[in-house]
RNA sequence: GGAGAGAUGGCCGAGAGGCUGAAGGCACCGGUUUGCUAAACCGGCAUACGUGGAAACGCGUAUCGAGGGUUCGAAUCCCUCUCUCUCCGCCA
């Protein structure tokens, strides 16, 4: 497996600018490869041969004839055997350790390099500018809709309590979002756990490596879900799909959970960067010849959201050092919020290939009868509350202080503006 | 939380240390036959890894919930864990 696509590992290490952090890693796999494979050799040969010397000793006991000579030949060869299998268990440990710290190998029409290299692909809407535009914390207090003090009281730093219509605009975007993506984009509803295991974390590619940015349950196998994306992908993990029912997609609203270590002092004024937030999850698993296009409808989904809110975005394909780890290629979704003066990220959509689904085990049966293949898994979110509440607030602020409510949301909250 | 029962191939279900990768049935696929949306009969039908081969496929190893142990040899015996079911308790 991986000295197959060894060349095209490098490479890919190398456009994300990750190959010198990783080159000897990739050596050690490739020696740990042919290790393996040499022990297993070794340890599957003087298996067969114990296999036969034992079926020799069942004959001759059943003749009555002693076979102690037999039984000694036997039992040096499971000495070795047990010797050769701690040997191989040692290595696949080492192997498959290595393998979870790689990222996934970006697409060619992802370019190398770094954040500086991500680019704008399309736009929509017209950004507002100037103006005397307050930030949403200040809308959001003004009006009763959103309390950061009381949310810092009960929970700390990073916990937000939204109030009133800040609750029941909570509320609405969930259901505009549900119901946007079940009745016209074919998405199947589901509501799932934010408890899950270590093996779904594993899964979806969170851990090993991202350990210390979730936030663990006392036990240390209970995590709290940094997205929907982990449950709902993992509904199928070591399950074969029919090829029939792909694309498959799914849909959930969750709360997510991330405790943002590391990112301290960065956007941590307002809703820019929390650690509980509320989020509409897109998944879909598609064959693999079909998961380029499928991302861009994925994405275009989640942009339908933004249109329906009226608030202008801009769709950034990054580059390959920006592209998350378990990703091959990514497009986010950027609104712009005025009263920051920001472009702010509100949904990130990703094309994983057979990252996950080898990770997760999810495979397809193809319908011509071959054997189970890989499924490519997608998701994205559509869209994530704080940051649509954010620019909402301040993108469509009036010249009296109240904010307009978008026609698409009016039915749901209930009233055409707040305040 | 307490007590008990269980987990075998896509499904049902035998098996109780060697002859079991696993009987039998169902489903599915191929064929034969019968004058008609079906029956009968014959055959096929797991996965992963390693290895040989251009390939068809061959060979080897492993897999009876998971992991460990006993043994020359484990689906079968022992230990730990997970999950499911039943009863009791508790509870939104």
């Amino acid at each position: 497996m991986v000295r197959e696509h060894i060349d095209a590992l490098r490479s890919g290490m190398q456009r994300r600018g990750a190959l010198d952090a990783l080159s000897a890693t990739i050596d050690r796999a490739v020696d740990l490869d042919k290790s393996r494979r040499e022990t297993i050799q070794a340890v599957e040969e003087r298996k067969a041969a114990r296999n036969a010397v034992s079926q020799q000793v069942g004959q001759r006991k059943r003749a009555g004839e002693s076979a102690d000579d037999l039984q000694r030949q036997s039992r040096a060869l499971g000495e070795e055997i047990a010797r050769l299998d701690r040997e191989l268990a040692e290595t696949e440990a080492e192997l498959s350790a290595i393998m979870l710290e790689l990222p996934n190998v970006t697409l060619e029409q992802v370019p190398a390099g770094g954040e500086e290299n991500n680019a704008v692909v399309r736009s929509w809407g017209t950004p507002r500018q100037g103006a005397r535009i307050e930030p949403h914390w200040e809308i959001g207090a003004r009006l009763g809709l959103i309390d950061f003090e009381r949310g810092a009281k009960i929970s700390g730093s990073g916990f937000i309590v939204f109030r009133r219509e800040g609750a029941r605009l909570v509320r609405s975007l969930m259901n505009l979002m549900l119901d946007v993506h079940t009745s016209q984009h074919g998405y199947e509803e589901e509501w799932v756990p934010v408890v899950v295991n270590r093996a779904s974390m594993t899964g979806t590619a969170q851990l090993p490596k991202f350990e210390e940015d979730m936030y663990a349950l006392r036990d240390g196998e209970g995590f709290l879900i940094p997205t929907a994306e982990v449950p709902l992908t993992n509904l199928y993990r070591d399950e074969i799909i029919p090829e029939g029912e792909l694309p498959k997609a799914l849909t959930a609203y969750s709360p997510c959970f991330r405790r943002e270590a590391g990112a301290a002092g960065k956007d941590t004024r307002g809703l820019l960067r929390v650690h509980e937030f509320d989020k509409v999850e897109l998944v879909r698993f598609v064959a693999p010849e079909t998961s380029g296009d499928q991302l861009e409808l994925l994405t275009g989904h989640a942009e339908k959201i933004l249109q329906l809110l009226e608030l202008p975005y801009r769709v950034v394909r990054l580059a390959s050092g920006d592209t998350g780890f378990a990703s091959a290629h990514t497009y986010d979704l950027e609104t712009f919020a005025p009263g920051v003066a920001k472009w702010l990220e509100v949904s990130s959509c990703s094309n994983f290939t057979d990252f996950q689904a080898r990770r997760a085990n999810i495979r397809y049966k193809p319908a011509d009868g071959g054997k189970p293949r890989f499924v490519h898994t997608l998701n994205g979110s559509g869209l994530a509350f704080p940051r649509v509440i954010a620019s909402l607030l301040e993108h469509h602020q009036q010249e009296d202080g109240s904010v307009r409510v978008p026609d698409a949301l009016r039915t749901y909250l209930g009233a055409e503006r707040l305040g």
